[in-house]
DNA sequence: CTGTTAGCGCCTTCAG
DNA sequence: CTGAAGGCGCTAACAG
C-alpha cells in the first residue's frame, strides 16, 4: 500500500453505492458527455436527433431513472404538491381530491397528501415539513388555519390553493363555495315549506368551520333559536342516528331537521323512521352533498348539491396556472344548488 | 408579494434563493462550522450542550428549515413512503390507509399518494415515478401487478409492501386477506341455510382481481352456476340497484344475492325491495366489507367482516421493521368474520 | 468535541 | 450542436 493518493481513489470508487445507473453511466455507454444525456432525456434543445435517439436507448436499456432529488436540489424546486385534507373517511374531499388529481398529475406533478383531523396544529406541523420539500405548490382544506401558518407559506413564496370554502382574502388562491350562503338556502327552503321547529346535527362546535357558517346561515334564514345536536363521529351513519334519537326527545320536538353533512342525514332518517316516524310525514330530513348514496335510497334526501369535482378541477388549474407564474382570479366561489328529495313537504 | 412570487425564476442558479437560510447562514450567525450545525440540528453527539442550545436557538430565529432535498441526494434514500391504491372513493381503502398513517408518520415518514384506478399500467408508470424520490418504501394493494412491475421494485431494493391480498410470494412483504376464503365463508354460510340459487354482483372481470377470488370461494361453496351481472362502477349505490334490476328479470331468480361490496349490496337492497320484493322472505342479501353504513340500517346486512384498520397497522409495523433491516414476516394472512344480519334466513 | 475535505447526481453557464 | 467547469445544500469520513 503506498500512500494516501490511492487511497483517494478508492474511496471515490467505492463511495458509488448501488448499481444504479446514474447520468454518467448512460454517458458512459453512449460515449458522450452528460450533459448531452441530460439534454436528451429532458427533451430539451440542443442535441441532434441521431444522438439523441440512440441515448434514449442506452438510458432505457441500462433502466436509468432521474434522482429527481438531485434534480431538486438543482432547481431549488421540486414537483411535489402537498395536499391537506381533513379526512378520506368521506366522499367529500376525495371527491374535490380526484378533481385536482388528474389535472396536478397530467401536469407532471406528484402529490403529497396529509389528513389532518381538522387539528390545524397538525396542518401547520404538516406543512412546515412538506415546505422541507421545496414543493411546487400547497392545497389546504378551508381558510382557516393556524396564525402562524399564513405566514409561513407566504414567506416561502409558494403557490397556495385553499378549496372547500372561500375567502376574499385567501393566502394566495382560493375556490369553494359560500358555507353561509349554503345554509341560507337550505334554511330558506325550509322556512317557505312552513316549517317552524328547525334543528341541527353535527360535529362539535370548533371543529367543523364550514359547518358552523352553514348553521349561522340556518340561524339567519329562520331567525329563531336553533337547538343543535353534536355528536363526535360527522362521518359516521351511527351518528347521525343517535343525535337525532336524543333531538327526538326534546320538547318541543323539532318539525325539521338540518344535518351537517348527508351521512349524519341517512343515520338520521334510519332513526326517526325507527322511532315510529314518518319522513317527511311527521318531521322534515335536509342533508348537505348530495351523495351518490342519496339517490339509492327508496324516498330521496332533501339535500345541498356542492359542486366537488368542480372545486378540484377548477382549483387545480388555477394553481397550475399560478405555478406558471400567471396570475388566475385569487377568489373563485361556486354555487350550491338545493335539490328537492321527499323527505321534506309543504306544512 | 402575490405578483412577485413567482416571476422569480425558479432555475436561476447563480445566486443563492433569497431569504432561505441554510446551514452556512445560521453557521456564520452562531459563529461554528456548517457541520457542527447540522449535527446539532439532526440531534447527533459530538456538539456540547451549549454550543447545541445556542445553534437551536440561532436556528429558529433564522426560520431554518433543512433542504430534504439536499439530505436525500446524499443518503441515497428519502423519508418519503409512497402508497399505491385502486380508489379512495371508498372507505375500505381509507380504511387501511388511516391504518397505517400513524405508525408511518410517527416514524418520521411523509406519505405520497397515488390511486390507479385499478390501472397496472397506472401503477407501475407511478412506481417508477416515485422510485425516482428514492423512496423509504412502497406499498401497493393487492398482489398482482403488472409484469415489471416485480422486477423493478427488487432491483431497487426498495422495502415494499402489498395490502389486501395475501401471497406465499409477495414481492417482499404482504399483509391481507385471503380473499377466496373469505368467498367461501359467505358462500357456505348461504348454502347452509339452504338458499339454492345464488347470484353476484359485481364489477366487470379483470378489474378487481380480489373480488374475482371471492366469486371463486362462492362458486366452490356452492358447486353450481353463479350468474353474475357486472356494473360499471363498483363504488357506487346505484350501480348495485341497477345489477339487480338485471338479475331479477332472470329466470330462475335468484334466491340469494353476493355483492362485490357493502357499496353495492345497499344499493342492490333498496332495487330489490322497490321491486316489490321482501328482504330476506323472497331473496336473500350478503354484502362485502361491513361498512359503518351497514350498522345504521333498519335491516341489518348480512356481510364479511374485514379487518382494514388493522391490516394497515400491522403492514405498516412490519414495514417499519423492513426498513430499519429486520425480517419480520413477509406474509401475513388476517382473519375475516362472517356478520350475520337480517338480510338472510334460513330457508 | 469541532472543523476540514470531498463529494452525492444533476443542471446552469459558458466556451468551443 | 457538444462538452468542461463549477456549484446547489447537505453530510460521511477523516483529521485535529
Amino acid at each position: 500500500m503506498r500512500d494516501s493518493c490511492l487511497k483517494t481513489k478508492r474511496y471515490s470508487l467505492s463511495k458509488r453505492n448501488s448499481d444504479r445507473a446514474g447520468l454518467r453511466e448512460v454517458a458512459a455507454a453512449a460515449g458522450v458527455s452528460m450533459m448531452t444525456v441530460s439534454r436528451a432525456i429532458r427533451g430539451i434543445e440542443g442535441v441532434s436527433d441521431k444522438k439523441r435517439a440512440e441515448i434514449l436507448r442506452v438510458a432505457k436499456r441500462l433502466n436509468y431513472s432521474p434522482n429527481l432529488n438531485a434534480r431538486s436540489l438543482v432547481a431549488e424546486a421540486s414537483d411535489l404538491v402537498g395536499i391537506s385534507l381533513p379526512t378520506l373517511y368521506n366522499d367529500v374531499f376525495a371527491g374535490m381530491l380526484a378533481g385536482m388529481r388528474n389535472t396536478i398529475t397530467n401536469a407532471g406533478f406528484a402529490t403529497v397528501l396529509d389528513t389532518t383531523n381538522y387539528d390545524l396544529d397538525v396542518e401547520l406541523d404538516w406543512v412546515q415539513r412538506v415546505l422541507s420539500w421545496r414543493p411546487a405548490a400547497m392545497v389546504l382544506t378551508g381558510v382557516h388555519h393556524h396564525p402562524e401558518l399564513r405566514d409561513t407559506l407566504r414567506q416561502a413564496e409558494i403557490p397556495t390553493l385553499e378549496i372547500w370554502d372561500v375567502t376574499a382574502d385567501p393566502i394566495d388562491l382560493c375556490v369553494g363555495l359560500d358555507h353561509r350562503n349554503a345554509g341560507l338556502v337550505a334554511g330558506n327552503y325550509a322556512r317557505k315549506l312552513g316549517y317552524k321547529r328547525p334543528a341541527f346535527v353535527g360535529a362539535p362546535r370548533g371543529i367543523d368551520l364550514r359547518a358552523e357558517k352553514r348553521v349561522e346561515g340556518l340561524r339567519t334564514a329562520f331567525d329563531t333559536h336553533l337547538p343543535a345536536e353534536r355528536v363526535d363521529d360527522p362521518n359516521s351513519y351511527a351518528a347521525g342516528a343517535e343525535g337525532v334519537r336524543r333531538l327526538l326527545d326534546r320538547d318541543p320536538r323539532p318539525d325539521v331537521l338540518f344535518f351537517l353533512n348527508d351521512h349524519l342525514a341517512f343515520g338520521g332518517m334510519m332513526a326517526a323512521q325507527a322511532a315510529g316516524l314518518d319522513v317527511p310525514g311527521d318531521i322534515g330530513i335536509v342533508g348537505f352533498n348530495a351523495l351518490d348514496l342519496t339517490t339509492a335510497l327508496p324516498v330521496a334526501l332533501t339535500t345541498i348539491q356542492t359542486p366537488r369535482r368542480q372545486i378540484g378541477v377548477t382549483g387545480a388549474r388555477n394553481l397550475l396556472a399560478r405555478i406558471k407564474g400567471l396570475s388566475p382570479d385569487r377568489t373563485v366561489q361556486l354555487p350550491v344548488e338545493l335539490l328537492q328529495g321527499a323527505t321534506t313537504r309543504l306544512q
